[in-house]
DNA sequence: TCTGGGGTCCTAGGACCC
DNA sequence: TCTGGGGTCCTAGGACCC
């Protein structure tokens, strides 16, 4: 190892609240510990899958994503209680507030799991003040974390998840061969069942043998993706910890599994209407307005289409949303039953350009002399009476008229 | 009696521009 | 009239994570 790596060496801390929800309940009545205890949706509405399980229950082989009649039949005094979510979001905050004592390069990548970049701010030894955070978090919250310690982002994610509950592990690059090789490439933090399943097929069994992989091969097997795994293996990762991150937003979305399918074009009409009120919510909580709706429809046989639309205006009201969401499942619904509804904006963009219109005429030049062209009418009088079929569709399905232009036959008539 | 809901990133094809 | 190829935008879908 040279001593220019060692000089630019970081200190990264992966932090990771074990079986967090689990934990928080328990936190919150104390009577619930040492007992197995599983965080799951209502089986009534279709929801009865286990989200977490404490400790006690994964003795039962009670797993995440098990439907609950299954764990219940795996560990019958199994509790089952519904999560409260904003229970969790609390005692997230507090646990981030608390981790942000020791560094401000703090970045949470989800509810209970976040990495810290102590390089600059290390006091005493780094095992030393992964305790201190490990036990203020048990004391003050009651909340147990494991802690990976690594000069990186992967290998201090790969360390927290060695030791669980309550661990401290330390992971070394001259470590590398010795713990991480030896194990299954299906191990490894991005590497799913699909992946696992290609690398396995041209003999890759290993974190060990992808380390040592013929570049091309991966990238042929499975893209970019394959060349980074191969960098991970080998303890490279250069990513930084970004506290920023958690705030620019790429989408907000909210979907749900109806309690029954359902076929009735009201009631999925009501669905969307209600989805649209929670997004548009969420969208004026962060202060920001959608340029591209998205409407994900899983049908009955769990078959899922996702149908998005670039808008000419960016929105956020409720009612815009859902007239928009409105013209794009009616467009694709293909009239059978359906199991799920969601609404996602894509493409958000901040406040302050909110309103910017997307100037279709504005081309350079002439934008200065010509009045903005709007209306069916202005277009006809412009362009003559053919403009109607050739540059512009008429959409009136959903009630009112929506009216789209052809870009670039327009342009070429200008 | 099955299989949630919130996300991110990447890929691929078609349309279109230059 | 035919021809090529790079680049961008848009849409759909897949893989993955917690």
């Amino acid at each position: 190892m040279g001593e220019v790596e060692k000089r630019n060496a970081r200190v990264i801390f992966h932090v990771d609240m074990n079986s967090f929800y689990a934990s928080v309940e328990m936190a919150y009545d104390p009577s619930l510990k040492g007992k197995p205890l599983a965080i799951a949706g209502n089986p009534e509405e279709r929801r009865g899958i286990i989200v977490t399980c404490s400790y006690e229950a994964r003795k039962f082989g009670v797993k995440t994503t098990m439907p609950i009649w299954q764990a219940k039949k795996l560990c019958p005094n199994l509790i089952v209680l519904t999560p409260n979510f904003e229970r969790y979001r609390k005692f997230s905050q507090k646990i981030f507030q608390t981790l942000r004592d020791y560094t401000d390069l703090v970045e949470p990548v989800s509810i209970d799991e976040g990495y810290m970049d102590i390089t600059q701010s290390i006091t005493k030894h780094p095992i030393s003040i992964a305790k201190d955070i490990q036990s203020r978090l048990l004391k003050e919250l009651d909340i147990p974390c494991s802690i990976g310690i690594a000069p990186n982002k992967f290998l201090a994610k790969m360390a927290s998840d060695m030791k669980k509950p309550l661990g401290i592990t330390v992971l070394r690059k001259r470590d590398i061969s010795k713990i991480l090789w030896p194990m299954p490439v299906s191990e490894m933090h991005g590497c799913g069942a699909k992946t696992t399943e290609k690398l396995n097929s041209i003999g890759i069994k290993t974190i060990g043998d992808l380390a040592k992989a013929n570049e091309i091969q991966l990238k042929n097997l499975i893209g970019i993706n394959g060349v980074r795994l191969k960098e991970r293996a080998n303890g490279v990762d250069s990513r930084k910890v970004d506290p920023e991150s958690i705030n620019d937003y790429k989408s907000i979305g909210n979907s749900t599994t109806l309690p029954r399918d359902i076929s009735s074009q009201t009631e999925l009409l009501s669905i969307i209407q209600s989805l649209a009120r929670t997004v548009s919510a969420r969208l004026k909580n962060k202060e920001v307005y959608t340029t591209n709706l998205a409407v994900t429809i899983r049908y009955k046989d769990r078959k899922t289409v996702t149908r998005s639309e670039k808008l000419k205006n960016p929105i956020r009201d409720e009612k815009d949303l859902y007239y928009q969401a409105r013209h794009i499942f009616l467009k694709h619904w293909n009239g059978t039953p359906i199991r799920l509804l969601g609404i996602t904006g894509n493409d958000l963009v901040e406040e302050q350009y909110g309103y910017k219109q997307l100037d279709l005429f504005t081309f350079e030049e002439d934008a200065k002399e010509e009045p903005l062209i709007e209306t069916i009418e202005q277009l006809r009088e412009k362009f003559g009476h053919d403009i109607i079929k050739k540059g512009i569709k008429v959409d009136s399905k959903d009630g009112q008229t929506n009216t789209s232009f052809n870009k670039d036959f327009l342009r070429k008539k200008l």
